[in-house]
DNA sequence: ACCTGAACACCGTTCAAGT
DNA sequence: ACCTGAACACCGTTCAAGT
């Protein structure tokens, strides 16, 4: 907020004006458009916000971007890079719960940009790390690379429709507002549906955490019942 | 496309001259948007494009729908309530097959609002009809209501997962055209990275159905896992 | 009750022109 | 090499006015 006085001597800064932005770039352009989302949305995404955080013209980005979906790949991508693969354990349980948990970490990093990424095709590299950790995994444990595969995409599908779940929070599948569970509880007790009516104190509330691991307890059961017998 | 010769008499038609659209109503604009999003993509679904086909104005749709977020909630809920619960066969496992591969009927059914529909909340009681199936299916299966609505979440985030991915045919995610096949089967081996390399004839391919069932057969056991030994 | 003309405040993107 | 003025063909939506 205040100015810094700088401990050395600052490079000669001629007849330019402190401009806004010192050097527009892709990195810059991305990182600006991450900001715009987790400020106000992706629906507030627009090269013209981005433009204007950046205190350029909306038409400067095209220099550095191809377009729109460009950046949204660019954004995409740089959210998933953030994964650390976690160093393996020798138990495969332990490691397979390690990476479920930091791809959660990553993409709910970002909530408002978490729909872009896990809807976005991760098309480059930057998402083939994460398949070659869960596929080295799934090697160790014993599987074939077929069964690995296999087991990698229905894996991924159930981390991915779980997360979509934890960010866009439906109305059907419960909430943590107190208050709000009672009205849901009772709107479902009400519907006329016998399991959806007796079911309705659990479906009415949702716990992230706890059902998170409820999952993943789940699709790690499904590898040790699929791989645990041919050890 | 051929006049029709009515076999009674026409309502008096008086000077109104043969307008495009009889009567304009939100079942009419529902419908159209759901054709504009069939031909077009979604990214084709405007206020203006609905109104084109109803030979209509944009703005004449604010009478029967609240804006285009409400229009898109009434496009998905639609589409969901083309679901047709199976009748109960008393087979747990094959109650659960017809469920799930009739909700991946008709969630395919329009492959460009298949990512609306996964997305959208299910919030309507549209969407409980086919959760009440699901954990009709649970309950005789022997699941308290507890476990049930884990369950439930379990199984609907990961067929959730699978058709998104069905639908947006990531490059991560193999195809079906044989040449592509090669393509990427060589580009994954010389990623540089030995499990996806090793498991690369694997990852190229994408046979839609076969994986569907794959997954399916995977969820059906851990269901069974889950409940099985309590009966 | 239903439809629309005029209007507002936006979009993404191109292209020729400037430095 | 990078930026922008002018411009184009769009958006969703409001509101007062018409029938």
């Amino acid at each position: 907020m205040t100015d810094v006085t700088p401990t050395r001597a600052d490079p000669p800064r001629r007849g330019r004006p402190p401009k806004a932005q010192a050097q527009l770039s892709r990195a810059a352009i991305r990182d600006a458009a991450l900001q715009v989302i987790d400020d106000e949305g992706s629906g507030g995404l627009t090269m013209r916000s981005v433009s204007r955080v950046l205190g350029v013209d909306a038409k400067s980005l095209y220099h550095h971007v191809a377009g729109k979906d460009d950046l949204l790949d660019a954004v995409a991508e740089h959210v998933l890079e953030q994964l650390r693969i976690p160093a393996p354990t020798g138990s495969i349980e332990a490691d397979l719960r390690a990476l479920a948990h930091e791809f959660r970490r990553v993409t709910l990093a970002h909530p408002e940009a978490a729909t872009l990424v896990l809807t976005r095709q991760l098309s480059s590299s930057g998402g083939l790390a994460p398949v070659e950790a869960l596929l080295t995994v799934l090697h160790s444990a014993g599987a074939t690379p077929e069964d690995a595969v296999h087991l990698l995409r229905t894996l991924l599908a159930t981390l991915i429709g779980t997360l979509l779940r934890e960010v866009s929070a439906g109305p059907l599948f419960g909430t943590s507002d107190p208050d709000e569970i009672a009205r849901r509880r009772h709107t479902l007790e009400n519907s006329g549906l016998p399991q959806v009516a007796s079911a309705a104190p659990h479906l009415a509330r949702y716990d992230r955490d706890r059902e998170f691991d409820y999952t993943l307890d789940l699709i790690i059961d499904l590898v040790n019942a699929r791989l645990g017998p041919r050890k």
